[in-house]
RNA sequence: GGCCCGUUCGUCUAGGGGUUAGGACAGGAGAUUUUCAUUCUUCAAACAGGGGUUCGAUUCCCCUACGGGCUACCA
């Protein structure tokens, strides 16, 4: 009998979990960003962006940019427009949001003031809120006491709101004179005494929480302001959204969330959540912060930021010449990974190969060499026309009058050896210029014996040539080192630095049919001068 | 301190009850390009520790250690 009466109770649980399960199947995927503007967007705020927009895009979902200002002491001028700017560098996009606008706007909570109070207000009304009237000394003087009285976490709870100045403990004429007159109030989340609260999370899994370590969190603040808590809960729910992807410091208050569903009456369509482990420093623990990036020489925002009030500035990636691909490529792969062997991966390919079930649990060092790397992979794929477009420009403000074809062709050449475009100029700056120094030592180790009558020889040997191309010029080089009975490898490097300055470089002949004969044979007549005066 | 989360080469990670524990970055060595920063080959490098369960555990369970996050009328 008593099996029986389980099994049917089983039977329910199992089916309410299916009608859960397939009211959530039903629904679009709808998942936001939700940054605060108290700054610029870090490179872990843009890793949690894109993996919502992953998640999304592989769903055929929306991604709503929503911006979270509910402590306007917090709010800095421009963080928002750098949030909004960063994140179109990136190629994140966005399908509803302050920048764009769509059926839930306004998308800035401080516009959305008017709407929390309803659902605090209907908190209090079920009994699962309640206001308080402490103040700030108050509070710090519970703390004071408890902390005295060797209690391990000092909070706001089911035993210490008995002495606090609240709706719980105050004569109910009180509250209501005390409202009427207008004092200063929040309403607090009455947390139950002995309940277990379990939160699903979709990277770790199951999480069990007793309700008796919770605090009263605050949800509505003295200032008419939601907190947090209260306004990601009411705006999540008023915006449909099904997967709340955010870092792992959420975690915590994770009960919270789900218990607002729950007194809500909207645990039925409560989002799916999943925490992302955090981007730690590259030396040591902890997580990644701007001072890491100061000490180490990297950057940790995308884009340059100017602090409004101090000016300093702080060092982006699209500033330090990355490109934005490479970056995002470099992002996803910090704690995710496709379960295959490729790294490389356009937007498109980390959609199609994105899930949530990849992501790891664990918080991931940030390798700045790697996004070197990585930047370096997509630099070379890069048509050499593309990067000649923005060479040109570089070469032209240099004062300098080249066709775009020959600059295409050197960025050919150079491309393989360079990480950044940025390193393009001084790799090249010979195709354009006469080289204006050269590597002393190297010239007196190397220009001795029949170095200087070979070369001498050579110059002869070039402007007699008529077929200026790569092919002939090897040709002509190896005969006239054989000629001068000197071995062609140990001239080639001297021979390099006579047109080109440097020691190292892309092919030799490709260069030297590129720089074109005239000004190959009189940079080697020159050289020749420079280098028996050097010695 | 309390609560929660985590722990595979230096780093990002794959894997998973029996594997030579795989890949990538970085590092070492060699080759080739008679330069080289490219490319290729190659070397070194890891399951935090202790207990279980098991014929067998790096994999499952527990404990410890260590690391991290949270602990505001901040998000």
């Amino acid at each position: 009998m008593a099996i029986l009466g389980f099994k049917i109770a089983l039977k329910a649980i199992f089916s309410m979990q299916i009608a859960y399960i397939c009211k959530l199947m039903e629904r679009k995927v709808r998942v936001r960003f939700a940054p605060s503007p108290t700054g610029p967007l870090h490179m872990g705020g843009v890793r949690t962006a894109l993996y919502n927009y992953l998640f999304a895009k592989k769903h055929g979902g929306d991604m709503l940019l929503r911006i979270e200002d509910t402590d306007q002491t917090r709010y800095v001028p421009g963080a928002e427009n750098y949030i909004i700017e960063s994140l179109a560098w990136c190629g994140i996009t966005f399908d509803e949001g302050v920048h764009v606008g769509g059926p839930h706007a306004p998308y800035r909570q401080s516009e959305r003031k008017e709407m929390y109070k309803q659902y605090a207000l209907q908190l209090v009304e079920a009994g699962h809120a309640y206001y308080a009237f402490d103040t700030m000394e108050e509070l710090e003087a519970m703390r004071e006491n408890l902390k005295a009285a060797n209690v391990a976490s000092p909070q706001y709870n089911y035993i210490t709101r008995e002495g606090m100045k609240n709706s719980l403990t105050l004569p109910s004429d009180e509250v209501e004179r005390r409202l009427a007159a207008g004092d200063a109030y929040v309403i607090r989340m009455k947390i139950p005494r002995k309940e277990e609260v379990r939160v699903v999370d979709l990277i770790r899994g199951n999480v069990l929480v007793q309700t008796s370590q919770m605090d009263d969190k605050v949800l509505f603040k003295s200032d008419g302001m939601p907190t947090y808590h209260l306004a990601n809960v009411v705006d999540d729910y008023l915006m449909k959204i099904t997967h709340v992807i955010r870092g792992e410091e959420w975690l915590p208050s994770a009960p919270l969330h789900v218990l607002l569903y729950r007194y809500l009456g909207w645990e039925d369509v409560m989002p799916q959540f999943a925490h992302l482990p955090l981007l730690l420093k590259p030396d040591g623990n902890g997580k990644l912060s701007k001072r890491d990036g100061d000490r180490l020489g990297f950057p940790v925002f995308p884009l340059q930021w100017k602090d409004p009030f101090t000016e300093e500035i702080s060092s982006g990636y699209r500033e330090n010449g990355y490109i934005p691909e490479a970056f995002i490529n470099m992002l996803a792969l910090l704690g995710w990974n496709p379960g295959t062997t490729q790294e490389i991966f356009s937007m498109t390919e980390l959609i199609e190969a994105f899930s949530i079930e990849r992501i790891s649990k664990s918080g991931a060092k940030f390798d700045a060499a790697k996004t070197k790397w990585f930047n370096q992979q997509y630099l070379r794929q890069t048509p050499s026309a593309i990067l000649a477009k923005t060479f040109a420009e570089e070469i032209k403000s240099k004062g300098f009058d080249f066709e775009e074809t020959y600059i295409q062709s050197v960025c050919e050449l150079i491309k393989e050896k360079a990480q950044f475009q940025n390193e393009f100029w001084s790799l090249s700056s010979y195709f354009f210029e006469e080289p204006s120094a050269f590597d002393q030592d190297l010239v007196k180790k190397k220009w001795k014996d029949a170095v200087p009558a070979f070369m001498q020889s050579l110059l002869i040997d070039l402007q007699n040539t008529n077929s200026f191309d790569a092919i002939n010029l090897e040709a002509t080089f190896k005969a006239c080192a054989e000629k001068n009975g000197i071995g062609a490898g140990s001239v080639m490097q001297i021979f390099r630095i006579a047109i080109s300055g440097q020691a190292a470089g892309p092919a030799i002949f490709e260069l030297t049919a590129l720089i074109g004969k005239d000004k190959i044979t009189n940079r080697l007549k020159l050289a020749i001068d420079q280098f028996n005066a050097i010695v």
